[in-house]
DNA sequence: TAGATTGTTAATCGATTAACAATC
DNA sequence: TAGATTGTTAATCGATTAACAATC
């Protein structure tokens, strides 16, 4: 999950950029490509090249050569590096319900330094079950186990009404980052990092800018 | 979805704080409130006052009260007018999978104005089956009931390697705006709206911050 | 009245983009 | 050499925050 020396101050947006660029860098790579410019990078992406290139400066050792561009295997092996993949970081799941097991189910955590370790829910029916080879406990050993696996990492994926007894309880056991998929705002000591999901609002952007779309045809 | 008349040029910050404002006002109206006071909110929401009121400035057509603040109704009803989760859009859902599933059976999309009228997959054993009343059709019929339905709103929740593919297809069939799931960068025409939900991003600026907090303390 | 709160203008901050010399 | 591309400095853009007069 990145080690000390890494932690400047890399902006939000560049991290976010990151993986997409991990996955481009991927396929090329597998196309059989070995090196890469910012400007194709930046056409193919739809972003601007020196984005790129500052991008790419913030995580990358190495120089780009002018006239060649940059070295593929490289860029993924710092990308890779920077964001942590190499080293995997234990995560619980909260609610097993439909999105919890879409989440349980999604393989690819893995590949993103991610290993879900166990799941909780409160349905007794739930409870003592398998997901995806994660098995699920009672939402009532949440801060005892949390506390004895030793891990820093908690996912939500309980109705918005639970979702901040849930985050209390997560932190009580010893948890340090929130992925947050309840539509709720989470009120977290401000020692505890939290990231939200919030469909509603990814949503109401989308359909603010189909909106826009349609409007500017008219 | 919002009418015409509102498409001023509100920043994606605003309109992406708008769903939180709204839970966060219904819930102080359950509590029996009539008012609130941006400070309030801001405090609750840890936004900067100004920030809010600049916010609310924006969708609301009422102004605030010295010493009193904002009427939670007006505001809740603003909000709710501007997001257009009165009036429902018609989506498609592509990929009847884990995530898929997870998504149909939401039933909190309506809420935000948007109605999943079909699901598509291309593995024959889900097609015909209904995923909480959605029915799945085969994904070769996607373009062709796409543009029967007049849907405008494209959810892809297939595996990245199907993801572009499946984008043409909804845009051929006439979409105009897609919210993808799938780790994929899509490449698309100009006029369509794309709201990337990139998990692996989500996930990186958690863990970067994670690991500040950690390096920190030290 | 006194004081909390609004609405707005100005200042700051952060991120993106433009310009351009260096270089392979 | 000529030209594509890098790396960096400066300019721009957009969003957040600070300052403050107006007001209920």
């Amino acid at each position: 999950m990145g080690n000390g020396k890494e932690i400047t101050n890399v902006s939000k947006a560049t991290i976010g950029r990151l993986p997409a660029y991990l996955r481009y860098l991927k396929d090329k790579e597998s196309a059989g490509e070995k090196t890469i410019s910012s400007t194709a990078i930046a056409e193919d992406l739809r972003l601007n090249a020196v984005q790129v290139r500052k991008d790419i400066a913030v995580i990358s050792s190495v120089a780009g050569k002018p006239k060649l561009g940059f070295e593929i295997r490289d860029l993924i092996e710092d990308i890779n590096k920077f964001l942590g993949y190499d080293n995997v970081t234990d995560a619980v799941l909260v609610g097993a319900g439909g999105l919890g097991r879409a989440l349980a189910g999604y393989g690819g955590f893995k590949n993103y330094g991610l290993n879900i370790v166990a799941a909780f829910d409160k349905n007794p029916e739930l409870v003592g079950k398998s997901l995806n080879g994660v098995q699920v406990f009672d939402t009532k050993e949440l801060p005892k186990l949390v506390r004895r696996l030793n891990v820093l990492i908690g996912i939500i994926a309980v109705p918005g009404s639970e979702a901040q007894e849930v985050a209390d309880e997560l932190v009580a056991g010893g948890v340090r980052a929130i992925w947050n998929f309840a539509p709720a705002h989470l009120i977290l000591p401000p020692d505890i990092a939290v990231k939200n999901e919030d469909m509603a609002a990814s949503l109401a952007i989308l359909s603010k800018r189909l909106a826009e779309i349609l409007y500017e045809e008219k």
